[in-house]
DNA sequence: GTCTATACAGGGATAGAC
DNA sequence: GTCTATCCCTGTATAGAC
């Protein structure tokens, strides 16, 4: 898909896939430069030529491959906090304070997001769809039916979970992510933890279910 | 401030200031060149460097000017909407649509805050601290000042009026910003309204006073 | 036969010179 | 206002090395 054959090591087009996530995400697309990222997967320039036809496709291509991977991180944190619920209210919040370290981690998965965002204008509209199914949409979707089980159990009171779901993560998330521009800058790890618990808060107040009271103090 | 001395004609500077903010805006700032800034003002690229030291100096000025008309133009969203309130929830409402029309109208004002935001990391610390409170930061301080004398009317029940502006701002605006891209990619009116609604409705859950029930229907 | 290293053509950018 | 010095980037080509 996009590449440029099936030509090269495998380990090679890794290292390079690895090296163009660190180096789009670090520079963005226009700074980032064909030589760096040969530079970082130790490769000479001619087999980043060899395996990915121009910068355009490289990009492009380890952008759906990172959207899909922290997609999947993300569904690993839904099954880890909101399949078995014991506390909602704490469990909701841990939930959002891993996917916010996850998602916005300062070098890693957040980086190469930021530098789409950047280049939206830029990028054709189907790629673009598809990194938004592989990923945001995707984890969306997923929360959604999670809320959907929840509302099933009795522990929330959800009349719409795709609306849900895009409210707690307007509520615990997307603070967290204007305030570090997406991953650019770090914040303080307290300030996570006060807006996911803020946010969960406003969320059960919303949507919360009949033993979904607020804790005590 | 960090320009080049007062020499030149206002008008030409003027003419200089607006072009820039609407070719950084498209282009984003690496991909905008001089050229295409001083073709778009009329003027030759002497004329640009005669006015501002070197490309990232017009880049911060622009920028720094176009939070601070941005937060003007929301400030009077503000006194339209919410100083003399009637109907809250319509008032609320109309406010949240006007303000995300304003933000990411797409040539305007919002697309500068996109290249603003794409190149935070490369920003000097100072100047970003500058234009976060000269844009973003005082209008939240204004919405705060608003919900909290709309708390003292009894109108709402705001405990804390920073973290309900902050709710507000995210829950009604937010969701719009993320889906075009912060104006990059149109979002229909009718899903502006949608989600302003939708924010609006779940904002009065949180905060709202005892006479802001949900409307029949 | 893929990889490395290096060099190079072509285009475009900034910033300054005339 | 045009012209130009200097630099950087993309993508290709030309060598040889495991």
């Amino acid at each position: 898909m996009a590449t440029t054959g099936g030509a090269g090591r495998p380990e090679k087009r890794k290292a390079i896939t690895r090296a163009a996530t660190t180096v789009f995400g670090r520079e963005g697309y226009v700074r980032a430069s064909m030589d760096a990222i040969a530079a970082e997967a130790g490769v000479s320039k001619r087999t980043v030529y060899n395996h990915f036809a121009d910068k355009e496709t490289l990009f492009l291509s380890v952008a759906l491959q990172n959207s899909a991977e922290l997609t999947e991180r993300i569904r690993e944190l839904m099954a880890k906090y909101l399949d078995r619920v014991v506390d909602l209210r704490r469990d909701l919040t841990d939930f959002a304070v891993e996917r916010a370290n996850a998602v916005l981690s300062a070098g890693e998965h957040g980086a190469l997001g930021r530098a789409i965002r950047a280049e939206v204008a830029n990028i054709p509209v189907d790629v673009l769809e598809a990194w938004l199914e592989a990923g945001p949409v995707a984890s969306q979707r997923d929360l959604a039916q999670h809320f959907a089980a929840l509302s099933g159990r009795g522990l929330l009171a959800v009349e719409d979970g795709e609306l849900a779901a895009e409210q707690f993560t307007l509520l615990t998330f997307h603070g967290v992510a204007e305030r570090s521009f997406w991953g650019a800058l770090p914040v303080a790890s307290e300030e996570v933890e006060r807006i996911a618990t803020a946010g969960v808060d406003a969320f059960l107040r919303i949507h919360g279910g009949p033993g979904a009271g607020r804790p005590a103090g």
